[in-house]
DNA sequence: AAAGACGACAACCGCCATCAG
DNA sequence: TCTGATGGCGGTTGTCGTCTT
């Protein structure tokens, strides 16, 4: 504690790097290689610390960097790891060809959690935000009298890439948290709501279509889902759009009592507002809806299909326990395409 | 045109683990 | 076993360019 930095006990240079230092560091590297950093300035005739010039070849001179704009795929691929792994940057980076951890962090930081605030995600656990709340005391109870303040939705429908499970079957230490943490909620018979948000999340495997979703929010679907349900005190509409959904309701309260019964959904949701439960129950394909899916329409004709909302359905969780797989291409389907 | 806000990215700081002497 | 040097990592800050007012 309360060591010095090596550049101000050396009184060495600090900030950004000239050309002039770039080449000299670069030039020294590649003749000599890495060897000791603490050695590297004196060598390469640099006035800074060997850390500041580890950190200079690793995250900018090394010629295996792979600059520029993120992927999509890089994009998915780092949600998923970083809900394995949290803010484990290097490990992350690690499955990332050309990528340092503090290029993702940044990318991180500056993008990618806001894009998930924006979807009302918690960045941090991947679970949705909770509503405050004051937001929630006057929405109308939606299903067997439950008291649960939202049900989430999703728009994609989408497993994880091939890129993905390549990397993960390659990668059973990656896998075994995922596992784990999903067969520990389907073994589980006392799982409550929230239980199922933590397991579920942790399970989730692909955002795909992040970006679109958060162009669309970026499309004043965000501010349509707070006007909405601020001004009407509506609840939340779970929104199937394809095959797997999750939804919950508690046959009599939210508090996790009694035998909860879960739409098994896709990971990746957002929540959404309606106006009133006989809309929630009956009507899946409300005006805001249609308006939505116009809008998605428009904007993704090429990887969304909003052709097939479908009416809620519930599978009880206790009667829906799937026998564990021998193997991890098993697991890996039941994870990803079952869920 | 100027100033402030904002975002992206580079770099630093401090802590920790490891290792050699 | 202890201690200091070193490298690695994650959090944070600084800088600069762009956008908005």
């Amino acid at each position: 504690m309360g060591r010095h930095s090596c550049c101000a006990k050396q009184k060495l240079r600090k900030g950004l790097w000239s050309p002039e230092e770039d080449e000299k560091l670069f030039n020294h590297i590649t003749r000599f290689g890495v060897g000791c950093w603490s050695s590297v300035p004196k060598l390469a005739g640099l006035q800074r610390c060997g850390k500041s010039c580890r950190l200079r070849w690793i995250n900018y001179l090394r010629p295996d960097l792979k600059r520029g704009m993120f992927s999509q795929q890089e994009e998915d691929l780092i949600l998923t790891l970083h809900q394995v792994l949290g803010n484990r940057w290097a490990q992350i980076a690690a499955q990332l060809p050309g990528r340092t951890d503090n290029e993702i962090k940044n990318f991180w930081n500056s993008s990618l959690k806001k894009k998930l605030l924006k979807l009302g995600i918690d960045p941090t656990t991947h679970k949705p935000l909770m509503i405050k709340q004051e937001e929630t005391t006057s929405m109308p109870l939606i299903s067997g009298g439950s008291t649960s303040p939202f049900l989430i939705t999703h728009h994609s429908n989408q497993i994880a890439s091939s890129d993905h499970h390549q990397m993960l079957m390659k990668k059973p230490e990656l896998m075994e948290p995922l596992m784990s943490s999903y067969f520990e909620l389907v073994d589980s018979t006392s799982a409550t709501v929230s239980d199922y948000h933590v397991h579920q999340n942790q399970s989730m495997s692909s955002y795909a279509n992040l970006s679109a979703i958060t162009e669309v929010s970026d499309n004043n679907s965000a501010s349509k889902i707070s006007s909405s349900n601020s001004s009407n005190g509506s609840g939340y509409h779970h929104n199937n759009n394809n095959t797997s959904n999750v939804g919950f309701s508690s046959s009599s309260s939210w508090e996790g009592e009694n035998k909860l019964e879960l739409e098994i959904m896709d990971p990746f949701f957002q929540f959404q507002p309606i106006k009133s439960e006989e809309e929630l129950m009956i009507n899946t394909s409300s005006s805001w809806q249609i308006q939505e899916q116009e809008q998605l329409l428009h904007t993704h004709t090429s990887s969304m299909d909003f052709n097939s909302y479908h009416p809620l359905t519930t599978t009880s969780l206790s009667q829906d326990l799937t026998p564990l797989p021998a193997t991890y291409d098993h697991m890996y389907s039941i994870l990803f395409h079952q869920i």
